[in-house]
DNA sequence: CGGATGAGTATAGTTTATATATCCATCATC
DNA sequence: GATGATGGATATATAAACTATACTCATCCG
């Protein structure tokens, strides 16, 4: 079978599931085919997964049987959220939307500017190729109040849950930092490399946060962390590269939650305080 | 042009410009289309977009010009980033992945129980038939240890970045709630309706949030913060979902900015604190 | 009871793709 | 500097996919 066939029978399968039903017209303004070919897409469909398709006269349209089977896909809810973020404007263009009748729905705004894709692309280029950059980068510590050429050699990306950084080497400040996409504003000159990817110690290597349900719960509310962590013994482990720790801590704050915060609003505690604050040490150093 | 051969010349043209180069086999590879096919729409796309392509004999590969220019895309950061999650495993299916050669990467552990697919699609089928439905849920709240079954109207998703709710009517507690997705157990029998959308005002209604760079900051960085939220008079306004607001101030850590973190992590506080406080006691009411 | 809508199907013709084969250039290796 | 491996271009014949057009049928709405 054609990849084209295979992704419209996805879809059919898709729009059973997670919209209950189909009719031609969806099929002919996904993927621009004929009224025909969409009709005959309909009948290969239940050919290939026989008893899913069942036609409602009254609703002009096609219904998921009752005992639907998706064979083209695994339902997954991720799958379906990811659309979903498209649709509302998330990624624009990674996907094609596939979604008819969304929901309404809502993602928090995250405000911050844009990374631009020639910088992207041409940090992209440095990590393949093994080299430096020149990056024009707008830091945000005092010593450099305005954006300044530096010379780095990145190896690897990293997503703190808000954003997205370049982890590379500072021919500068001669050591493995965090950069900012966004405050990246042009680059220029490739050049020799400055360090090996394999040199980022704190990017390699990972440390084990013990979490735990949070103690000014309930007895009852931390079984049910427990169980939404899936715990064993009332512990789950979640290996954190070390150059990340930083980012893991405030962004599931950890840092304050007994302090600040309403017990049952941060469900976990770090039950290795003392040697999750050692290697966070470690990795500001 | 037939959809499948757009999509391959798209991803001839993905290729060139972030990965730098393609050949053959790429498109062989993905698209499950024989050889010479994959030579012909190399041969179509240089007839399309005359100039872009520039085969390198020495590495075997199809390069992008010097002055390439996308005709079948707009290059955006965010869609490659969204292709990199995705191989990252995030959302495993919503798109193909397009990337060949992606650079070494990492996003931050977010620790959670799945969204079951089943509850997810009733729930969504409820919403879009706009009728109730019992959810046997996991509240955190102490007075509910056990799951419970609870009949709500639902209306909306909502995200809060770390994870996904549903905006619902409690017909338990009278009032519009967010049942968090993953918490969903299991559900049951739809049922009449016990609000409309509408009723919603938390919802519907949204505040203008006014960011204003971190006074802590110093001058200059103070007008780096305006460049980067794009802000006018040193101010920013971003409107925010009066049921967000709790999740907004929490995600962007704007409760404990002034208190516990080093100001440079915190590139920006409310402005309007007072009114931004009495929305929020508004919605928590 | 029309009339509109959406589905099914048949025909003929076009486009797209396959399989297979042959040829060519580059490069690494001996 | 011959050899083989790799990747690309092209030709031919054939098959599959798809379009355009046309006609039929069933259901629902006013």
């Amino acid at each position: 079978m054609r990849w084209g066939v295979e992704k419209r029978l996805e879809f059919i399968e898709f729009r059973l599931f997670w919209e209950g039903g189909i009719n031609r017209a969806d099929i002919v303004d996904q993927f621009s085919v004929s009224v025909p070919q969409a009709s005959k897409d309909l009948t290969l469909y239940e050919e290939k997964a026989p008893g899913n398709l069942i036609y409602d006269k009254s609703a002009k349209l096609y219904k998921a049987a009752d005992d639907f089977k998706p064979v083209f896909m695994q339902p997954s809810a991720s799958t379906y959220l990811a659309h979903l973020r498209e649709a509302n404007g998330g990624t624009a263009g990674a996907t094609d939307v596939w979604l008819a009748s969304a929901p309404e729905h809502d993602a928090l705004p995250i405000p911050h500017r844009r990374v631009d894709a020639e910088v992207l692309r041409d940090v992209l280029k440095a990590v393949r190729d093994g080299r430096s950059i020149e990056v024009f980068y707008q830091s945000m510590s005092a010593k450099r109040p305005a954006p300044e050429w530096r010379p780095v050699t990145p190896h690897a990306l990293g997503n703190d849950g808000l954003r997205w950084h370049v982890r590379a080497f500072c021919h500068v400040d001669h050591k493995f930092k965090d950069f900012i996409l966004s405050r990246c504003i042009k680059t220029q000159k490739h050049g020799l490399p400055g360090a090996s990817a394999s040199d980022d110690m704190l990017w390699h290597d990972r440390f084990a946060v013990a979490l735990a349900p949070n103690p000014a719960l309930s007895e009852s509310q931390q079984s049910i962390i427990a169980q939404d962590y899936e715990m064993k013994n009332g512990r789950a482990e979640v290996m954190v590269r070390k150059a990340m720790l930083y980012y893991f801590q405030k962004r599931l704050r950890l840092d304050i939650a007994d302090k600040l915060d309403n017990p049952h609003e941060i469900p976990v505690v770090v039950s290795n305080r003392a040697a999750f604050d050692a290697a966070l040490a470690e990795a500001m150093a």
